[in-house]
DNA sequence: TAAAATTATGCAATGGATTGCACAAAATAC
DNA sequence: GTATTTTGTGCAATCCATTGCATAATTTTA
């Protein structure tokens, strides 16, 4: 087992102290040219590097940050977690991954953890069971960076990157519009969750900027899985209302829907348009292909890891960011009509 | 900013020497009762815990562990990161994660990084393009356990847990056999890599048990990807080969042939039954169900951590471990044929 | 009760890097 | 050539927990 090189070990080659090797290999202005340029010299040859706990013990930074996903394992949550990594890696920080499983508790926990271990910041997307908000505060008093991204919580202090969800819904809406559909149903996730209310207050506004009369009968309520979009969408086959689209506030939803018109011999999109949202992958593999609204999951973790960036660096005043990411509609099979095809 | 509890709190408030209280906290055989008591106390009341970095700096033991895989944001590697985490955490280590990209020039940054750093450990799954295998070497060097998973490099002293390839080829065409096919084309991905040989052997064990000769123009070459799926679809169909099932070594190649199939009106399974492999989510998602073989990543990253644990526990002998877990056919409509339906 | 053995605690160094303060060497001024 | 600045380095403490060695306190033995 080699023995790491030290300041020590530079000094000691070198005749001079580790005071002045810290120096040299921290450019102080203190420092002789011919000194520093030994120093860095030996470094290189000596295959020196800092020892990230002393520096850690030392100073009270860690360099390491907290990620807290509910799952790791979402398509979703791991491309935001590429997008942290791949920027703050190139910056020396380390990110603790950390999954909290939907649990309020292991939340709890999990920040009291990351308190421990003394994390220069916390990421987060809110679990959605949490209700109390003590946790986050706790970080906040501790000085720390707290970014919410996707699902924030209320915190003085903090920041977030969210996706504009109600513009999502939006441009969804006024997609099923432009081809030609009037009669859209609304098939929403809980409505208490921010994204969802937002999703639907997207819906509601292209609805009202092209004139048509919003319907709550047209509006129905649905768990985020491929069964109840499949239930949501014989409950509609069986009442005699009457729809041109289904707007899905999840592609599952969107999958269990497609499912159950085809397996009613209803004509996708001819009858009945149908879009999701978040652009699983799935939708671009299915026989007939999901239109579906794309999150750019990447880009909210590098958002979030630039805004963790702007607050350690301007740790003095506390600049709170609240960013809105775009989303974008990707048009499939599922939604673009014949007529409408080039 | 609150400031941590230390040990020297703790002394101070007790009149003891912070070196008692450090013996106390260790439970060591040294300290009366009554001390230890008290130490205990005085910690939970002053919310005491100790500082990873000194204890870091002191032992140049970390707890944190190495982890490395090509990308985190697939199912497969996100769910072994998952299964990783969870055995890992609880023993108090910090996985740090890492995505070679496949590139074999960052995983050697990585793996050097990783040691500047101090892991423990190191798990990793080997880029696609890696050829030389002196950074893992170096990890041997340095007395720290390398575990391999899911793709391995021939490394002495180190572990690997793996899936049994061969018997998921094996289990995948017997199923087909089972369900009266006879004529089973295998497309395979890159035969260099040992995961696809070993899928391959299965293939070609499972037909000489069942007393059906290989027959070598059957087996085609494709890349893990939809298209290329279709491809290899268009290339059986328009040579005068006659088959009635398509083993693929990858779910991708299987969803592209299944859509060139279904395009020239092929009957999936009743003309021809089609078997995938790695039970990707979307599999269970398809108007047609595509049977696949399952991996279980959870369970090899439980695995190799629990590899990882006996490995550190273990530090004077050093023992290679070397798992193969089975994996599970998962039988759905790409292969089921109706009169073989319950 | 004094001597010996046992048990409990303290002292001080260690691990690696940083930094305020003191001091020496070099450069400039007179 | 001596006095005054201006650099460039060194000393030593600090961050927190651990641990070998020394010593004090207690118990046992004679």
């Amino acid at each position: 087992m080699k023995k790491k090189t030290t300041i020590y070990d530079i000094a000691s080659k070198l005749n001079i102290t580790a005071a002045t090797v810290s120096r040299a290999l921290n450019d102080s202005e203190l420092i002789s040219k011919k000194t520093k340029k030994m120093v860095l010299e030996s470094a290189h040859e000596l295959n020196y590097f800092k020892n990230r706990h002393a520096l850690a013990l030392k100073s009270g930074r860690t360099n390491q940050i907290g990620l807290v996903v509910p799952f790791i394992n979402r398509h979703f949550f791991s491309n935001i977690i590429m997008g942290v990594e791949e920027e703050l890696y190139p910056k020396g920080y380390q990110v603790m991954i950390f999954q909290s499983n939907e649990s309020e508790k292991k939340e709890q926990d999990i920040v009291e953890a990351l308190l421990k271990n003394q994390v220069d910041g916390v990421l987060i997307s809110v679990s959605k069971t949490t209700r109390t908000k003590n946790h986050f505060n706790k970080i906040i008093e501790n000085n720390l960076p707290l970014i919410f991204f996707d699902r924030k919580a209320d915190v003085e202090n903090s920041s977030s990157v969210e996706t504009d969800d109600e513009f999502g819904g939006k441009i969804a809406t006024q997609h099923l519009i432009d081809q030609g559909c009037s009669q859209i149903a609304y098939v929403s996730v809980d409505l208490n969750l921010s994204i969802y209310k937002n999703r639907f207050k997207g819906y509601k506004v292209a609805l009202e900027a092209n004139n048509i009369d919003f319907d709550s009968d047209l509006v129905f309520q649905a768990n985020s899985d491929v069964i109840s979009g499949r239930k949501t969408a014989r409950q509609i086959l069986s009442s005699d209302i009457k729809i041109d689209a289904i707007f899905c506030s999840s592609d599952y939803i969107a999958l269990g829907v497609i499912h159950e018109l085809k397996d009613n011999n209803v004509n996708i999109p001819e009858d009945i348009s149908v879009v999701g949202f978040s652009n699983e992958p799935f939708t671009d593999l299915l026989d007939l292909t999901l239109t579906s609204i794309e999150q750019n999951p990447y880009e909210i973790g590098k958002s979030a890891a630039r805004v963790f960036l702007d607050q350690v660096n301007t740790n003095d005043a506390i600049i709170e960011h609240s960013i809105k990411l775009k989303p974008k509609l990707y048009v499939r099979d599922s939604s673009l009509k014949s007529t409408q095809k080039t």
